[in-house]
DNA sequence: TATGAATGAGGGTTCATTCAT
DNA sequence: AATGAATGAACCCTCATTCAT
């Protein structure tokens, strides 16, 4: 009698949470229909009441992993403190993120395979990015002109910070053992931004 | 029952390059043998008397990724030059191998999706990717010892470096016409290494 | 549980009209209950409150084609007029059906051949097919017992009409441009009742 | 060593001759391409070595449908004897097939229905039936031409031959107790030729 | 009476791998 | 050493049918 609540609301993020958990494990190519659906705790039928196939999963989670990405910025605009402290409480997160779950970095680098050799894939990380590198040369410009010191160039300084944040996460990737990743990203800041003063 | 020694000496390199091809081109999934073969001009059966399967295609091609980066840097030990003139050089080499064939950079992603869901894989690319930051440092070390102005550490430097040219990559492949694989890298390398004096 | 007789007698003939056409468009075996449910104007679940299956429904569907054969045979004995005149307009509205949907050919088709193949279809067509026959026999003995001229056995002249006009009405489908069906009609009642005198 | 013998040239026939079986006992679209492959005594996936699918297969029964109406008529051609004991030796060997495996008329009543459906299927037939008819039509003209005592027009007389023919082998099917499809035949060759003379 | 949501069962197709030659 | 032919094992997807409301 009530209306019920919209259960593709209900379903859709329950499915692609599934699908995120299951890609990663067993990557793409690998990864099962019925698994996915089992992991949702669906039928293999019911997911497709939700997505059409499976390329359609795949690329709705990229659009989340996209999404997702812009969230964490948007946190970086709002928030308060220094330039300097602000970047190191974002890495902070991110570091805690990749430690509780680093097997997700999987489906990160399928959809980088992806985006190197297709149009398609690779728009939606070009925008993700793209807006990644605005949101810090935005963030680094702010700082400098409310005279915090900076560096050189704020856009070159948002392109090195996302570049080796990315390159530090790969190489913590294969020996977690010898990367440092929070004195890592501690000492890259420094650098990029002109020492801890 | 197994090829002489010679004929595998022939048909091995040539069918890891066709290997190589067809997996940039269409992902690991989504080759077929018959393609493998069919580039490499052999027939299905025929690429079954090399290799064991699939998967020991793909293991063969991710040891030859591995063992490529290892030649790359012992041209770096034997060099001539300043260390920043050296390191400038070998990253203009890589640089031209990129923009030749940036569809290969599909394989270093999936390598890298492989090795972060299986230990096996992340082996291969650990040793790689350590005798890579090894190799650096110690490049850095010696040059330290013979004088040249370096940096703080040796180690870091390394990582660091490592870090921003992979990261570099990946931002470049998302947008070339964003990233100054150029000038990123010779500021990068400035920067870490004590400016251009 | 099930609907009231009211409802149903509502909704049956609107199902079977939708089905009639979903299955002509497309055959039996492609037609999805769910465009049927659709061109019904219902949805798939209320369908079932009518029919059990799918199967059900071509079985009702086969019935009704069976009827609807009688039905128009009972215009026939009731009609005015000469044997060869109401066999003449009887022919005609044939052909004008024909001519508006061709294409509910294919279910009849569909019917012939489950009934080649099924006992149970090939029941009821037989006892509709025995039924047409049987009607226009009757109605040439009559013809002969009031005096006309008819022809030499009205049972092998009932079944070479029937076999005549199913004939043709495959011909025109499978090439409407070269058969005259009107002409070929007329001339068929011509020459087995013994000419249009 | 010695060159093996087309494959390809054995095992179409040896396919299509099982697919045209259990098209013909279970109707296309509950035929499985399993019980096809086991019928043809092949595994599934070598039945897709010859045939990219189901479709195709359909297609190659209907093409063979049609080639092997006209091998039919070519013997009408260059048979000896009068026209009308051609065609009665003609009806006949269409008889004994037909009272062998009348099962297989569901292969053809499928076809028509697919015909009645798809422009595509309509041609194949469209063919085969018009070719049919001008088969017949000379070989009456052919006869009138030698003197023989034939009717009033060969083109109708082909058509209406035919259309009988269609028509009595339908009837049959539905009630072989019923037709006596031998003496319509021969009822309606010298209804149509002008007696029996 | 009606439906949106769910599912079990199954089919067509693909492909890595093997075999006979 | 090489291959054309063959296949077992899956997997994606569909759909008739049912259930909860």
């Amino acid at each position: 009698m009530s209306p019920r609540p919209d259960r593709r609301a209900e379903r859709v993020p329950q499915i692609l949470q599934a699908a995120r958990a299951v890609f990663a494990r067993r990557g793409f190519a690998e990864a099962r229909m019925e698994d996915i659906a089992g992991a949702a705790g669906l039928s293999k039928a019911a997911l497709y009441l939700y997505f059409p196939g499976k390329d359609d999963l795949i690329a709705a989670l990229l659009e989340q992993y996209v999404a997702d990405a812009f969230a964490d910025l948007a946190a970086l605009r709002g928030g308060e403190g220094g330039l300097r402290a602000r970047l190191g409480a974002w890495a902070e997160r991110r570091i805690v993120e990749l430690e509780a779950e680093p097997v997700y970095l999987a489906v990160g680098y399928e959809f980088f395979a992806l985006a190197a050799r297709q149009e398609g894939a690779r728009q939606g990380l070009r925008r993700a990015y793209g807006r990644y590198r605005e949101e810090l040369e935005a963030l680094i410009a702010e700082a400098a002109a409310r005279g915090e010191r900076t560096g050189p160039g704020p856009r070159d300084q948002a392109t090195a910070l996302v570049a080796l944040f990315e390159g530090l996460t790969l190489l913590w990737m294969l020996d977690p053992g010898a990367v440092d990743l929070r004195g890592a990203a501690e000492r890259t800041l420094d650098a990029l931004l002109g020492g801890p003063a």
